[in-house]
DNA sequence: CTGAATTAGTTTCATATGTAACTATTATGC
DNA sequence: GCATAATAGTTACATATGAAACTAATTCAG
């Protein structure tokens, strides 16, 4: 047969099964800051961002999760209007200010945290440990090469 | 030590590299449809449950692809308006439509699957036949686990 | 130095998306 | 049978998001 009828099975399909799967667990885990904290995902995002790797600057934080620059500008503004961020512009660079959590910020972030990886935890027990290591490492290949083949389009 | 320091590291959080890696997948694949087709990402997927199982109301779209019915609703709005998709109301129940692809929604259709396959399969290449099997069931898992936590809360 | 090109970040506008309210139709309790 | 509830789908509003234009500061070429 020269070109056998391809069918897509939706319920198969790599690209839908991940949009689905990813889906779900952001929403689960959105559920678990959005009312008690007040926080949208994009600002989690930041907080969890800044929490981590000390003082960044917009673009920083935008280079380490994968958010475009309005995104963090806007989740940055919003953050600042709660206290929860601080700027200080740098001095060597004006264009440039450097984020850091608050200590209100740093008390909310810890707060959050657990609870994100408590979800991580409940989700990652349907597979065994060294299911888990499985997946993550096939997870990141897939991931590497998927930014690959993005970039060689 | 009662309650060790928890980190969220973010480059190894689950949620987040899931995130980042259905992000990546999604984008590659809308650039292949949304030029030359003029296709939005919600219409290519009920075009993608339509085509492959045949007449769905509405709703039943919804629940394949696990959209909400507003959503559906504007998609399918926008492919009746360019004739890609044919409604019909049910003769027994007149709440209910039934929807099926139009011949140029079913000719559109048939372009794109081997583009979006292709694909696919180009991301595939980075696994060996074993390691994409695990991968599929190790997800397989994580969804159907995600989906019982997400409805338990 | 000085003007063109870059870079950081914000604002604007157009589009996308979710929630809730609404219409129309069918099912259910009494 | 009739009022009430439930279901399919659409519309309206409010918010989120992305692309592009814009401001301000810095770098670089000559």
């Amino acid at each position: 047969m020269p070109n056998a009828l391809q069918a897509l099975e939706l319920e198969k399909f790599l690209p839908y099964r991940l949009s689905v799967l990813a889906q779900l667990v952001s929403e689960s885990l959105h559920d678990l800051y959005t009312q008690p904290f007040g926080l949208s995902v994009t600002q989690w995002r930041v907080m969890a961002a800044l929490g981590r790797f000390a003082p960044l600057s917009a673009s920083d934080v935008g280079q380490r999760i994968v958010m475009d620059k309005v995104a963090v500008s806007r989740a940055v503004a919003g953050l600042m209007k709660r206290g929860l961020v601080e700027r200080a512009t740098d001095r060597s660079d004006r264009r440039r200010a450097s984020l850091k959590l608050s200590a209100r910020g740093r008390a909310m972030h810890a707060e959050i945290v657990p609870l994100a990886l408590g979800y991580e935890a409940r989700l990652y027990k349907v597979l065994a440990p060294d299911e888990r290591r499985s997946f993550d490492a096939l997870a990141d290949r897939l991931i590497a090469h998927a930014q690959a083949l993005r970039e060689a389009t």
